[in-house]
DNA sequence: ATAAAATATGAGTGAGCACTCACTCAGGAG
DNA sequence: CTCCTGAGTGAGTGCTCACTCATATTTTAT
């Protein structure tokens, strides 16, 4: 018996285990036994610190969702739109990189849990859809961007992002094919840019 | 006890129920039993065709794979490329929502098992990316397309499709949002093609 | 018609797992 | 020091679930 941390830290490093354990193994496939194995603690102490076993996982998808978005879109009168671009882009590739491991366990619960999908939806997709598609018809306004649908527009921009963090973070891609990051965004704003406003 | 069909009309049956379970639940949420209910049989019928639970979802993996991809990238004299890559994007988009309970569940499971998670990254995207790649490294070579890395270009495009796909088939995004097929492969077309040529 | 083979059934089985609880003991208050 | 509180422990519990098997029924062969 060691009682050498407080009880909000051995909190922490059972919801961190948990999290190791999740991402390796999936919600469902993940025991107590293995998380209390790799939180170095008895299984019991788990349920002192937590209801349920679900406890463990709404804990972990709140703790990804109090990330601040620091990088915003907002035009600014001596700064093009390729850097607003470059800077949103490279804070949310940091960002979900860093998290990856929760969003994978977030994502994939969400694929079959009504309440975890519609978090998902409302806190991940539409959190990051809204500014971009308020940006996007400003620029529009100024005429500066073609005409298309916004909220398209913006998915597609997201979906580009997007696959590369599925396959590096998600699949594990980066053992057949890995890509660098800075290569991947410069791509993506190149063909998105010319895209958006247009030839000519 | 019926005896109405054949043992391989059987099989078939309980591996459409095991899909349908599979899509609503996820693998390791759906039981045996459930799966027996909805095919109609008992639950030791489903062991007399299938090894183990496991088999059932291996089984519905490979039928996805045997999918033909009827439109293909391919250049020809008198036709646009925007039509080549209207007709691929659409049969893609087509071919997704066919088999989308399917794929959920082959995607779901590959983000934490590695055999899938290889055959999923060869049959699914590789098969669909290195078509794409020729045919884009082929343009570049005409000079029609501008020199950004193929194998990155050729991601944006999946992910720009694949967002959508995402959205209404694997999250069910529709009921908050729900986007027209065409409108949607018309704006992908007019970014991507305008990106990837280039301004002017 | 009868035997043999194939198929279907569902109660039963055992393994695995989330969660409990009676007990242990460290650390703080007086 | 003594007592008390509350964190830690892990064997135990009850339940779920994949899978089995003895038995029943249907089909096929002769």
């Amino acid at each position: 018996m060691k009682r050498s941390v407080s009880a909000a830290e051995r909190r922490r490093e059972i919801l961190q285990a948990a999290g190791r354990v999740f991402a390796r193994k999936g919600f469902e496939r993940s025991t107590t036994a293995e998380i209390a194995r790799e939180a170095g603690v008895a299984e019991g102490t788990i349920f002192r610190h937590f209801e349920t076993k679900q406890a463990l996982l709404i804990d972990l998808v709140a703790s990804v969702l109090t990330e601040p978005l620091t990088a915003v879109w907002k035009r600014s009168e001596n700064r093009p739109v390729e850097e607003i671009l470059r800077d949103v882009l490279r804070n949310r590739l940091a960002l979900f990189r860093e998290n990856a491991p929760l969003l994978k366990i977030f994502f994939a619960e969400a694929l079959f849990r009504e309440d975890l999908r519609d978090r998902f939806i409302d806190e991940v997709v539409l959190r990051a859809a809204t500014a971009a598609e308020a940006f996007f018809r400003e620029e529009q306004a100024r005429g500066s961007l073609r005409p298309v649908n916004p909220q398209i527009a913006v998915r597609c921009l997201m979906g580009m992002l997007g696959i590369f963090v599925v396959w590096s973070e998600f699949l594990g891609g980066d053992k057949y094919l890995r890509f660098d990051d800075e290569a991947v965004l410069d791509t993506i704003i190149s063909i998105y840019l010319d895209g958006v406003r247009g030839r000519g």
